[in-house]
DNA sequence: CAGAATCCCATTCGATACTG
DNA sequence: CAGTATCGAATGGGATTCTG
């Protein structure tokens, strides 16, 4: 245990290849051991909606430092949950993408999602990323307000382009470009769009300041609020 | 930030109780701050079928110290994740016990178990905790083999009495005595039961060998077996 | 821009020892 | 049994710098 490390820093696949391992046959554990690490299940966040530019993850995790960034990349490499992926020569750039299994930690990243907004220490007045944003939807997705109700609701956020598709009670997110939608709502900033889908604050305050526009078939806007629902508030008040 | 610290080991429940924030207003993130800490969510996992006297935590933690198991419980208090109880006289001992908010950590807990059994490096073959055999009963259980099965059955593992109720499609899991139940597994390990129940191995083998007994209606086995199934592996095979 | 390499402090972990 | 106290070692991670 005390060896002056040798052959341990070669393999990037040794039992823990960070050094912590809880030797634990529980599977939740091994998760834990891979997405729980700090920053790690936030980087998978960011890649849930497709392949990003290592600049363009490192812009929407706030405070993260570039060798950390670097880090866990590798290391969620390691694991299997991404890989780094070239660009067909147009292009040419450098990309990070999820493997299959990386996409199905959507679930559980869904389900923290669901679970950490019961706080009453969740404060949804910080800095919230666009596709931290997008997944808040496929979280807060009441499937049982979209039985008959099948729609494309676009999002600019930041100057990125997302489409929520509704269909059978059930709602996809993708990246997809604008005129894709039946109605778009476009923001500076996450904040507004909180406020009507979960606060049910009204449209119109938004719109009139400014924060928030809406294009397409605005007829439409009051059926989609509608299709969100927040979890009570559950934890400690405060203390 | 450099002072002799003074007023900051007196409030528990300051914005971040133990130094890290990641600032974000995703919910997820908050999640993580809380049940992402290193052991956090394993200790959660020990209560999630109940109270718990520290000990007993710590006996089913390998490798935890007194220290972070104690740190790890105030934190969890502090988050309204769990609270300190004191049994009433006769017993007299204090318990840790999961708050109701604490006990809906049971969703994202389950995701994960059933996310990191997808791994090839998830290695069944370590240590398991009874609790967590059976919260990996939950994981694995599917509905649609149980449709029209109604039965209780019983666990002994390592000497502490559970019982899984089917019914209705769905199984709870609680701690419960002997004789609850309409067949009974009693084995000194969880290994057996793994190898019976996802590895599919003969009952028998493990039965002649001595590492598992089987009481109360033993033709119910097979259909108990076919209650649960493990996801495919899809993680990197091991490098 | 996409990282790799350094530097360095603060935190944290785990082991051991101690206590009501 | 249920923690507390202390200590040394390891790691984390922020800032900065350098490079292709």
């Amino acid at each position: 245990m005390k060896l002056p490390k040798e052959t341990e820093e070669e393999n990037g696949l040794a039992p823990a290849s960070h050094g912590r391992w809880y030797g634990d046959a529980c599977s939740a554990a091994l998760a834990l051991e891979i997405l729980g690490e700090r920053w790690a299940m936030l980087v998978v966040r960011e890649l849930m909606l497709g392949p990003r530019r290592f600049s363009s993850l490192r812009a929407d995790l706030p405070g993260i430092s570039a060798k950390v960034l670097t880090q866990r990349l590798e290391t969620l490499q390691s694991h299997g949950v991404l890989r780094r992926r070239k660009l067909p020569p147009p292009a040419a750039v450098q990309v990070y993408e999820l493997t299959e299994w990386g996409y199905l930690a959507e679930r559980p990243l869904l389900e923290m999602c669901r679970w950490g907004v019961m706080s009453r220490a969740h404060d949804p007045a910080l800095a919230l990323s666009p596709t931290a944003l997008m997944l808040s939807l496929r979280a807060m997705f009441v499937p049982g307000q979209a039985q008959d109700l099948s729609l494309r609701v676009g999002f600019e956020v930041h100057g990125e382009h997302f489409v929520a598709q509704v269909a059978n009670g059930s709602m996809q997110v993708r990246r997809g470009e604008p005129g894709e939608a039946d109605i778009t709502f476009t923001a500076a900033t996450a904040q507004p769009l909180l406020a009507i889908l979960y606060g049910k604050r009204p449209l119109a305050e938004f719109e009139r300041g400014g924060a928030l526009a809406v294009t397409g078939d605005a007829s439409l806007a009051e059926q989609v609020i509608g299709l969100f629902e927040m979890p009570p508030k559950l934890g400690t008040p405060a203390a």
